[in-house]
Formats: structure tokens, sequence, C-alpha cells
DNA sequence: TTGAAAGCGATACCAG
DNA sequence: CTGGTATCGCTTTCAA
């Protein structure tokens, strides 16, 4: 194979198609036709255009070539990103299922709802991506609608929506499941730290873990115990503080189950500096089974949330290949990992 | 304000340029002059062609107008997004650094060679984005030659070149200024954790700190002792299997440096694995400061990740506002943290 | 202040 | 097989 010039031959702008067909001596379509593969031209001339192309360094614009075929090869992902180490192995998950296909990915932060709504405005467009992707928070129905008459395929990662394909766990029953664990060892006083209530488009996945914590409470015929019920944000450090004012509570819990590892490690830290032994005075579960979380010993929730994303990407490709575009909802397997931070109630 | 309508009025393809126009009952430049906002045109005018627009839910394609403009507002940011916690937190920073700007980011992950002149060759068109941030990796020259001919400018963020800006940390006098601490704490067997050497065009800092700290035995009068510099990847688990080895030796380290902390928890880990009291046995010293350092007490040398992300950015968006592209390196402050890892020699 | 028309750089249909 | 040419949707002279 030959090899590329080191350097572009030419300074000044880059060659366009015009120019390697006039080096060619042949039309514009059939350059065209030599770069798009097609199979109608002739030996010789394929020669002389590729030659043409070398010579010149030349390679399409891609924004030309949207604007003709009216597709991006992009793939959009919106995202509240820099919230979670959850959400990035999400996206290394999205970024690892489109790595055979010819898209690209954009990605759109989004923290706040203002964002978001800029989010889908650009996108809502149609031109600036093929697809999209969204993580952990359901898109308002009008941004929804305008995707639609867009046409542009839009598929969401842990978030619910009943007219989208999704990809989710079942929040609710890992709350269950955690805190079950918790009282089969024998705990009674068990606390749950989770995050402020939804702001109507995301983090509905700590409500879903909270209303699994109680169910699970429920089923055990334990009342809800009073300002046993903490919310705060994803951080470390005000999962931290909640922690260390429940254990200071007249009646401490003897467990507390947090909605996210990231909560869980502010747990552990409280219990350490409170002098509070980990497991035998205090059980701790999280939840998602972050990178930290084997590390520290954390019992948790496990979440495929690599998978999740591959999956989503999985399922935008197909429709964007034209495959029926089923709208419906998969649920990926929660699995509890025991570690070091729980054990049986001892007093 | 005027609200949107909730759902655009008519479905099929989205409004354009010249749909307004005709339901204004003006040119198609009338209408692109209110969309910019242009001074020259009448009050009553540009009324009339703001309700079409509203009416239209019309927005401008932003293909169509970056193929006449010839600017994308787009930045790239190509980055080995994966391999570790301090790429994602320099993202961070340039996100940040993006936000009050009306860039969009587009983010390329690189793993290999290959992608690396995927990602090159794609924005070396110059089509793509306004500019390019490179996170972690240097660019070949070819591959830069390409980006000048396009007019594309180029920062690096945790690379060094000698004809681009660039945003960087000290990455010798880091690895000596730890290697110094535990040389002052009284170690004197102190081995080093790091990467394999860089494929020629990343990962360079690791070798630098490497670097630093044969220097810091040189200063102090030390041989470097064989064996005792060991490399692997940035995985814990890997740096984990290596430390045990380390520490298995018949004359083990009392002290070990790592080339990030990521590394760093592998040791602490293989250590915890062997019964191997920290810092009382031995003393651990990460690099970067990542949040799990501050979690496990991990002595470190921070590196302001962010603000290396949000600082190219700046840099990145003033050549792109015309300003002199200011050809210099940025060495940002690194800052010894001590924790809990380490202690004086007891023995 | 406004409109007509010429690009921007591809794709693809339609003749030849 | 191959070459014109219309088209994609917008910006921007250039005249009126």
């Amino acid at each position: 194979m030959e090899a590329l010039p080191d350097t572009p031959p030419k300074s000044g702008q880059p060659a366009t198609i015009a120019g390697v067909a006039a080096r060619a001596g042949v039309g514009l379509a059939t350059v065209s036709r030599v770069v798009n593969g097609h199979p109608n031209v002739a030996g010789p001339t394929r020669e002389r255009v590729l030659a043409a192309i070398l010579e010149l360094d030349y390679r399409p614009s891609s924004v030309a070539r949207n604007l003709s075929l009216r597709r991006t090869f992009v793939i959009g992902v919106v995202v509240p990103f820099f919230t979670s180490d959850s959400a990035v192995e999400r996206v290394r998950g999205i970024v690892a299922g489109l790595e055979a296909s010819p898209y690209d990915l954009a990605l759109f932060d989004v923290e706040s709802p203002d964002r978001r709504r800029r989010a889908f405005d650009m996108f809502g467009r149609g031109d600036r991506a093929d697809g999209l992707l969204a993580v952990s928070l359901v898109p308002p129905d009008a941004e929804l609608a305008r995707l639609e008459a867009a046409q542009i395929p839009c598929v969401l990662v842990d978030a619910p929506h009943p007219s989208l394909p999704c990809v989710v766990s079942d929040d609710v029953a890992g709350g269950e499941v955690a805190t079950r664990y918790l009282l089969d060892l024998g705990h009674r006083r068990i606390a749950f730290v989770g995050d402020k209530p939804p702001d109507r488009f995301r983090f509905r996945s700590s409500r879903d873990r909270t209303e699994g914590y109680l169910r699970a409470l429920a089923r055990a015929g334990l009342e809800r115990q009073p300002g046993y019920v903490r919310q705060g944000t994803q951080s470390r450090h005000v999962a931290r503080s909640i922690a260390e004012e429940l254990l200071r509570l007249p009646e401490p819990p003897t467990a507390i189950f947090a909605a996210s590892d990231t909560q869980a490690l502010g747990v552990l830290e409280a219990a350490r500096d409170l002098g509070i032994r980990v497991p035998d005075e205090l059980s701790v579960v999280g939840f998602d089974d972050i990178e930290a979380a084997s590390y520290v010993g954390l019992t948790t929730v496990r979440q495929p949330l690599f998978e999740s994303g591959r999956r989503g990407a999985e399922l935008l490709l197909q429709a964007l290949a034209g495959e029926p575009f089923a709208v419906r909802t998969e649920t990926l397997p929660l699995e509890l990992v025991v570690r070091r931070s729980t054990g049986p109630r001892k007093r």
C-alpha cells in the first residue's frame, strides 16, 4: 500500500472534490463515485482519480457531505456526566458499543434543566446527530415531540419512558434486596442515605431505591422510623455529614443503606471519624459497584453500568440501521455483592 | 416572553429559512439578518419574521450554517479517556472551561495508535471542529502539519510540544519531591511502580516521574537498586501484583512511590493482603490526588487535573477569538499532600 | 432597508 | 461508464 505523504503537498485550503476532478481530468460525479466505492467506474479512470486524491491529500468535507446526505454520522449523548462515577462508566459502555460503528460520539453534559433544554434543542434540529442516547434523565415530552418530528431515534439509558426503548435496572428491587439482606443479618434499625428528590427529569433511581428500602421494611413488618431516611447530594462529603448526624442519634442505626457507592463511602468515612467499627458496630451497603467499592470492601448492589451503555448503543445502532424500533424497556439484572462492610447485628 | 409551542405545529420536515421567508413575505436574506441579529432590519419587518419563526418552530440548520460559514462551533477533544481517572478529571475541567462559550464539545476516545490516527485524520479536515484539545498525548508531526494547513488551532494538555501551547505539570519535579519526602523520612529502600514505557505518543508522564525518582535517589547519593523500578499498566490490579513481588523480595522496600494514585491503591492492597502495616512497615506515595486518595488517606503529589483542562480550554478559546496564539508551555504547580500512608522508617 | 443570486462542497439523478 | 446539473440550507455581497 502506498504511504501517505508525510505532509500535505500544498498549503492553503484543503483540496475539494472539484480540485481532484480537475486534476484527474474527470467530472465531479466520477470522483464522488470513486470515493464512495460505487461499482460503475472503469479501472483506469479509478486509478487516475485515486492518484489525484493521493497527490492532493484530499479528504471529503463531512459538512458538505452531511448537508447533501442529510445524515451526520454522529450520535449525541446527553448525560449528567459529572455528577457521578456511574455516569462515566455508562459512557464507557456507550463508547465501546459505538466502537465498531461508523458513528462518532458527541457528548453533551447536562447539569441543569436549562442545559438539558439546550441539549435537546440542538439535537432536535436533526442535523447535529442521527440519533440520541440519553443517560439518567428523561426528556420532557415537548422535546421528544421535536425529536420525533425530526425523525431522530432516541434511546434512554437508566431512565424509563413509555414510548421509547429504555435500558434500565430495577432500582426498586435493588433497594429491596439490599435492605432485606440487612434484615436477614438481624438488623432492625436500618437507615437510608439518598439523593434529593428528583427535579422532574433525573435521578429517579435514588427515589426508586428508597421505595425498595421502604418496601423491604414493610414486608418485614417494620415501621418506617422517622429521621432514618435522609437525603443529600451525590457527593461523598454531604453523605458523610448526613451519616454523622444519623450515627449521633439517641438511637442510631446499626446499618445504613446508601443509594450509591459514592455516598456509602461517605458513610464509611463518618463511621471511621466517630470510631465506629465496620462491620462490627455498623453495616453499610452501597449501590453500583464502582471501582472504589471493591477496593474498600464495600458490600453493594452491583449494577451493570458499562453494559447498560453498551446495550443502549446497540439498540440505537439497530434503529439507525432501519431495524424495527422495539419500544420496550430492557431491565438489566442486579446482583448483591457481599464484601466486608456488612455483618450480623451484634447488639 | 412568548412561550414556545409545546409541540411543533406541523409534522414532516423541519422548517427552513425559505419557509420562514415565504411565511413572513420577505426575502431569505432578511430572515438570515433577523436570525443573526444584524442591525439593518426595519422594526415591523423584524416582527413579522420573528412571528413566522415562532409559528413554524424554525431553527437554523447548523450543517448548512457550517458549510456556509466554514466554522463548526465545536471543539474536538482527543483523549485516552478511559485509561485513567485523571483523564476524566481533565475532561471535566475542559467542559467547565467551555461552559460559557458558544462551542460544543466532541469527544474522541483514543486507546490505540490507530484510533489516534483516525482522530487526527477526521479533525484534520477542518470541518469537524474549529479547534482541538489533545489530552495526555502528543500528535505526530505529520498530523500536526495537517492541522496547521487547515488552520485549526490545537492546544495540548498534559503533553509537551515545542511548537504548540501546552499545559503541563512538571512530572520530573513531582517525582523528585515525592521521593525526597520519603528519603527525608529516613527511607533508603524505595521502590517505584509505574507505567510501561510510552509508545511514542503518550504516557510520557510516568517516565518523567521515574526520572524524578531516580534523580532524587542520585542526589541523596543512593545507588539505583536493581529490581526496584517496576512497570505495568495503569490498572490497580497489575500494580497490586507488581507490589506483591516487590514486597516478597529478600530485601523488600520500606517505601513505594507509585506513578499514579490508581497504582498506589494497588500497592496498598498488596500490603493489606500480605499483612504489612501502612505506614508502620511500608510507606506509600501516589500521584494525582484523585477522589479516592483522600478517602483512603493516601499521601500523594497533587496535580491540578481539573484546572489543567480548564486552562487548556481557555487558551484554545483565546486562539479561536483571534488573540495572538502564544506558543508556550504553562507549567501548573504540584503539591505534596501528606496523609496517612507515609511515616518514618521504623526498621 | 431589502431581495436576488452566487457560493460553500458534497450527492445523485438523468442524459449521453 | 461518465459528465452535467439540481439540490441540501444558509451567509453574504451587490444592486436596487
